[in-house]
DNA sequence: GCAACTGGTCTCATTATAAGACCAGATTGA
DNA sequence: TCAATCTGGTCTTATAATGAGACCAGTTGC
C-alpha cells in the first residue's frame, strides 16, 4: 500500500513530516545548511544513493525548500539554494542537533558542534510564552481544531 | 538492500534521525504529549496498521523515549508513556509544528494551536547565543569533527 | 460464563530504498 | 581540437519496509 499521506491533517506536526519527515529530507537541508549547494556534493557526502538524491531534491523543490539556480562559478551547471521556507527550517535541524548531543553521545564521543559568529557554543532552543517566560512540555497543550482528520 | 544506518555518524542530527526520525515515531511521540498512552489510543489516533505500530514502540522503548508502565486505571493492561528522554523531544515536536504552521496551511485554514496554561499561544522557539542574543542560521556556523563518517 | 475488548502476531501484496550500470552534455588538458 | 573525465542525472534489479487485515490468547464487563 501507499504511504499514508498526512498533507491534509489537522495537525501541523503531521503535516511538516509529510513534507519534510523523511530519512533523507532533512540530512540534505542540514547538508545545505553547511554550504554544500551541488548534486555532486550532497551525493558524495551523503552517501545517498543518485535515484533517491534525484527524488529527494525534487521533492524539497517542489515543496518550495530548495531552489535551482544557476551555478555560483560561472558554470553551466545548476546548484540547489534554501529559500526563505529553507532557511525556517533551522530550528527544527537545531532541535534534532541538541537532542542527539544530549542524549545519543557517550560522554568523552567527539561529535560536531553548532557555534556562533565568535566561535562560542550556542545555547539550548527556548519556547518563551506570549510575555516571554520559557516554556516547558508540561506548561503547555494542545487545542485541537473541531475534529476531522487525524 | 537495508536502509542506510547513521546511529554512528559524527553528527548529532543524523543520529537523531537514525533513531526517531521515521514517518511514526514522532507522530507517536506527538500523540504522547497529548496524554495518549494505550496502545490501542494510539492506533485509533494514527490509523497505523498493528504491526507498525508494534515495531514502532518496540523502537522507541528500546531507544530509551517512551517506558511501559501499569496501566493508569488498575487495569492488568500496560501503557507507554514519555521518559525524561522522550520529554526532551519537546523542542523537536514545537519546531516542526512551528514550521507547519508558518508554511503549509492556507490563511485561515484551521489547524491546532499549542497553548500556555493560560490559553494564550506561545511565541516562537529562540536559539539563544552564550550570552543571550538570539541567532539565526546565518549567525552559526558547524564545526565538524576530524573526519570519519558522514 | 461468555461476548466483547486489548494488545498484540503473522501473512500477503505493494511500495520504497540501495547499489550500481549506463548515458548525454559540459569541461579540461595536451 | 578532440579525447578523457566530470556532472547530473536515468534505469534496472534485488532487498527491505509498509499497509491492510486475518487471527489469537489473555482480560474485562455483564
Amino acid at each position: 500500500m501507499k504511504r499514508t499521506a498526512l498533507a491534509k491533517a489537522d495537525c501541523p506536526v503531521a503535516r511538516a513530516l509529510d513534507a519534510i519527515g523523511d530519512w533523507w529530507s532533512l540530512l540534505i537541508v542540514r547538508d545545505a545548511f553547511d554550504g554544500l549547494r551541488r548534486f555532486g556534493d550532497f551525493q558524495k557526502n551523503l552517501g545517498i544513493a543518485k535515484g533517491m538524491l534525484t527524488a529527494r531534491l525534487r521533492k524539497l523543490v517542489d515543496a518550495g525548500v530548495l531552489e535551482q539556480v544557476a551555478a555560483s562559478d560561472g558554470s553551466a551547471y545548476l546548484e540547489y539554494a534554501l529559500t526563505k521556507r529553507g532557511h525556517d527550517l533551522f530550528p527544527i535541524v537545531v532541535s534534532l542537533r541538541q537532542w542527539g548531543e544530549a542524549h545519543l553521545y557517550a560522554r568523552g564521543e567527539p561529535h560536531s558542534v553548532l557555534l556562533d559568529q565568535a566561535g562560542q557554543a550556542v545555547g539550548q532552543l527556548v519556547l518563551p510564552s506570549k510575555s516571554g517566560r520559557p516554556l516547558s512540555w508540561a506548561d503547555t497543550k494542545v487545542r485541537k481544531v473541531a475534529a476531522r482528520r487525524r
